[in-house]
DNA sequence: CCCACGACCTGTGGGC
DNA sequence: TGCCCACAGGTCGTGG
């Protein structure tokens, strides 16, 4: 589900709970998500002091008082939600079944500090692992993954390095985490549409003014989507159960046949698949 | 290497 | 109202 926003979101409501905590209980109540949970994962968890909580790409990352990081992945369904111990179940909020109910609640810690955290994921395309500190960088899930594009590597040089010589469009492009590492299906479309690029573009063909126009409008898509909250489209929310609300700011993203929302433009947005995906753009400003 | 596609899994919304 | 299909924010493996 999540794209870096709705990651730094959950991120950012995560932290008082779990930050400088210590994990008092851990229970996985199912043996996978995507892939199986690592040996004796809840063993390794509680008694943990959590240090910090972190996010590179779409991961969250907790290193961990016992030399191990903490890593989750929300694929496209996960989240977190936090009650304090003894909350009545959470009446009126958005998500208000008792976790332990939910068939969805795959891991349920608490923490010394009273917080009680739940992880659900229906779809269960999340993942997560216990990986030395040390050897973080090194690992596979890390080891490949492109800048990130609210950092200072994510640049126009960067992209024309990247992009060329190939002929694949350009979306796509944009979609592969080892060439920028935070974008999905959603801000790539709202990006292109902002910086006036044909998504079917060829990468390779993409002048330099443009890639610098396009990195300018992955920043500000982004750092305008977190200032919201994140986006809210079935299911998202925050670990306190509250919505993002960037989804009313789309410009393209799921409007086809719209009116193009850039002044003076009279195009119609469209949908279009590429790599089994959709992408939403205007056929008029975006060339 | 490059690329498109199916697979993974469940839920939901729209059309009939 | 109810059923069925298409599609969903992400990645990974396969095969051409």
């Amino acid at each position: 589900m999540p794209e870096l926003p709705e990651v730094e979101t959950v991120r950012r409501g995560l932290q008082p709970a779990l930050e400088s905590a210590r994990l008092t209980s851990v229970e996985a109540r199912r043996p996978d998500l995507r892939f199986p949970f690592p040996e004796r994962f809840a063993e390794r968890l509680t008694g943990a002091r959590v240090e910090a909580v972190e996010r590179r790409a779409k991961y969250l990352l907790m290193p961990l008082d016992t030399g191990e990081t903490w890593v989750t992945h929300l694929g496209m369904t996960g989240r977190f939600s936090i009650e304090r111990r003894g909350d009545a179940e959470a009446p009126g909020r958005f998500h208000n079944a008792a976790p332990a109910e939910d068939r969805h609640a795959h891991v349920l810690l608490e923490t010394d500090g009273g917080a009680r955290v739940t992880f659900f994921d229906a779809r269960r395309f999340g993942y997560m692992g216990l990986i030395a500190t040390a050897k973080l960088q090194a690992h596979p899930w890390f080891a490949g993954l492109g800048p990130e594009p609210l950092g200072p590597e994510f640049t126009a040089a960067h992209l024309l390095r990247r992009f060329a010589g190939r002929a694949r469009a350009v979306k796509p492009l944009l979609l592969d985490q080892r060439i920028v590492a935070g974008l999905g299906n959603i801000y790539v479309s709202e990006a292109l549409h902002r910086a006036g690029i044909d998504p079917r573009a060829a990468g390779g063909s993409v002048t330099p003014v443009r890639l610098k126009r396009l990195v300018e409008a992955v920043r500000a898509v982004l750092e305008e989507a977190i200032q919201a909250g994140g986006s809210t489209l079935r299911d998202f929310s925050n670990a306190k159960g509250e919505l993002g609300y960037f989804q009313h700011r789309f410009r393209v993203y799921d409007r086809a046949n719209a009116a193009c929302p850039k002044p003076r433009c009279r195009g119609v947005t469209r949908r279009i698949v590429q790599g089994g995906r959709s992408t939403f753009y205007c056929p008029v400003c975006q060339r």
